[in-house]
RNA sequence: GGCGCUAUAGUAUAAUGGUUAGUACAUGGGGCUCUCAAUCCCAAGAUAGGAGUUCAAUUCUCCUUAGCGCUACCA
């Protein structure tokens, strides 16, 4: 009988939730939910300095947003707490003692500078730097007098002298490194402060962690604390890591690359369901045709056999096309919600405007916006007049102002004949006329276009001259053979 | 420098020891059309380089190159 799974996503509280680490934690939820597993989320604070309790909730808001929910975290129950490791100092120190005595760790009294120097001198030197093992004999009762004393000691682990640390990648196969490769590294701070590798490999055993996902940039950080585990006797978990997400130059995901927080995405109008689809197809795919993918479709297709080994280049183009797709799928009134914030956020007076006239507007621009940050943009010929250029009138046209001018007055005319504005009406008018006028319907429609909207992009002219209303169409019909007059 | 990981079009990916190397986004062209968008059609575009194993290699092995990661009393 399989032990139940059970993966984590441990990032620490220094700041946003980025995208690199929504990733690894979408991968760590989709595989637990596709083998009905648990997802832990733990917070990974051991780093008192540089962790906040903004970051920590930025981080949950973030998952929260993303539509991915953990079964176990500081904020939710479970067996297996607490899940902040600030709050677990008891555990570490008694896993400590037992490396000491059981001579799998050691006081190590040299100092920082010390150590720097000789760092420094091995680099000159072009050797490579590697700790001495200076403390490595101390005999345990001699270093605890010391500490007792005062003297200030970190704790390092013994690495043993050649074996070869093997284990099965679950997402690159059989990993092989040398024990050489690594001198005693530091596990605890003087105060008794537990540091990355051991707090890791202690929660992770104590929570019951049976598979570890995460980035490659732990690949190194895995020897080590498959080295810990060994020194602790405690059994080994499987370990997967993904590939990295890198900016377009290759390089680090950095905020100069431009959104790279979770959050950013949310505020530039990018639907959670877009965001969380595009990052599980970085690195992941089902193996078939398929891109768009709803959460439980995507639990329902993952396995880690699919993950890619390479690093994916983080190109939001793709994104942008998948939000647009999620925008168009909208119903109606789904779509109305989410535009409306941005709108009013522009200063559009939607809350004083019919309801019924509002879901007109809106549904004329639902096809063309790829991300609701768009919005107030395409939007605002509806809510307020807008300077333009005379020269837009009769561009492309291949007519004078006079004869724009002419047209115009015919356009204007005709339409206050109309009795019963509403698109079709309105097309037919102007469609007549253009007729007996003899031009092409560019001709006409375009410098109507930009009379009644200031721009040369907008919906089906008729549908927009509808829903502009009588009154507002020609007010600017006629703004606009003022300002070709002049 | 040391150790490790990776390599299919610009990007994300599919595929098999034998295919015209598939798909999507982006790009270019065209259709539709009052513009834009949507949509449809077409096009261009990739197995990093070199050896080896094999009847056959993009796929397996090795080397080279390039990129990335780690190399903290950070996580």
């Amino acid at each position: 009988m399989a032990e139940e799974v059970r993966v984590r996503i441990a990032p620490s509280p220094t700041g946003k939730l980025h995208i690199g680490n929504a990733r690894t934690g979408l991968f760590n939820y989709l595989f637990a939910r596709n083998v009905g597993g648990k997802f832990i989320l733990r917070v990974d604070d051991t780093d008192k300095e540089r962790s906040t309790e903004e970051s920590e909730r930025a981080i949950y808001e973030g998952f929260e947003w993303l539509g991915i929910d953990w079964d176990e975290g500081p904020n939710k129950s479970g067996d297996y707490g607490p899940y902040r490791q600030s709050e677990r100092g008891e555990l570490y120190h008694d896993a400590i003692q037992k490396l000491l005595e059981s001579g799998n760790a050691y006081y190590c009294f040299c100092s920082q500078d010390e150590l720097a120097e000789k760092r420094t001198a091995a680099e000159k030197a072009h050797e490579i730097y590697r700790y001495d093992n200076m403390c490595r004999d101390i005999p345990l009762d001699e270093a605890r007098k010391r500490v007792a004393a005062g003297e200030r000691a970190v704790i390092r682990l013994r690495i043993p002298d050649d074996v070869t640390i093997v284990f099965e990648d679950l997402v690159r196969g059989e990993i092989e490194v040398k024990s050489k490769a690594f001198d005693d590294f530091i596990i605890a701070k003087p105060n008794g402060d537990p540091l990355y590798n051991l707090a890791t490999v202690i929660d992770d055993h104590l929570m019951k962690i049976s598979h570890i996902l995460r980035g490659q940039d732990h690949l190194t950080n895995t020897s080590k604390q498959i080295l810990i585990y060994n020194a602790l006797g405690y059994p080994l978990p499987k370990f997967g890591h993904f590939s990295l997400i890198m900016d377009k130059n290759r390089k680090k995901l950095s905020k100069r690359a431009g959104a790279v927080y979770i959050g950013d995405f949310k505020k530039d109008g990018y639907l959670p369901q877009a965001v969380t689809n595009f990052i599980a197809l970085l690195g992941w795919s089902p193996g078939e045709d398929r891109e768009k993918m709803t959460l439980p479709e995507m639990v329902e297709a993952f396995s880690m056999n699919r993950i890619q080994k390479s690093d994916a280049i983080f190109d939001t183009e793709k994104l942008l096309w998948l939000n647009g797709v999620y925008i168009r799928d909208m119903e109606l009134p789904e779509f109305l919600e989410n535009v409306k914030p941005h709108l009013k956020e522009a200063g559009y007076p939607v809350d004083d405007v019919s309801q019924e006239w509002l879901n007109k507007v809106v549904a004329l621009e639902q096809e063309r916006i790829k991300t609701f940050s768009e919005a107030p943009e395409v939007f605002e010929f509806f809510f307020k007049d807008i300077p333009y250029e005379k020269e837009l009138l009769t561009k492309k046209t291949k007519k004078t102002d006079e004869e724009i001018v002419g047209a115009l007055e015919q356009v204007k005319a005709e339409l206050e004949k109309v009795d019963n504005w509403v698109e079709a009406e309105l097309e037919k008018t102007c469609r007549e006329l253009v007729e007996k006028m003899e031009w092409k319907t560019g001709q006409l429609f375009m410098p109507i276009r930009v009379a009644v909207t200031g721009r040369k992009a907008t919906p089906p002219l008729f549908d927009t001259i509808e829903v502009l209303g009588r009154e507002l169409s020609l007010k600017r019909i006629d703004k606009a053979i003022e300002l070709l007059k002049v």
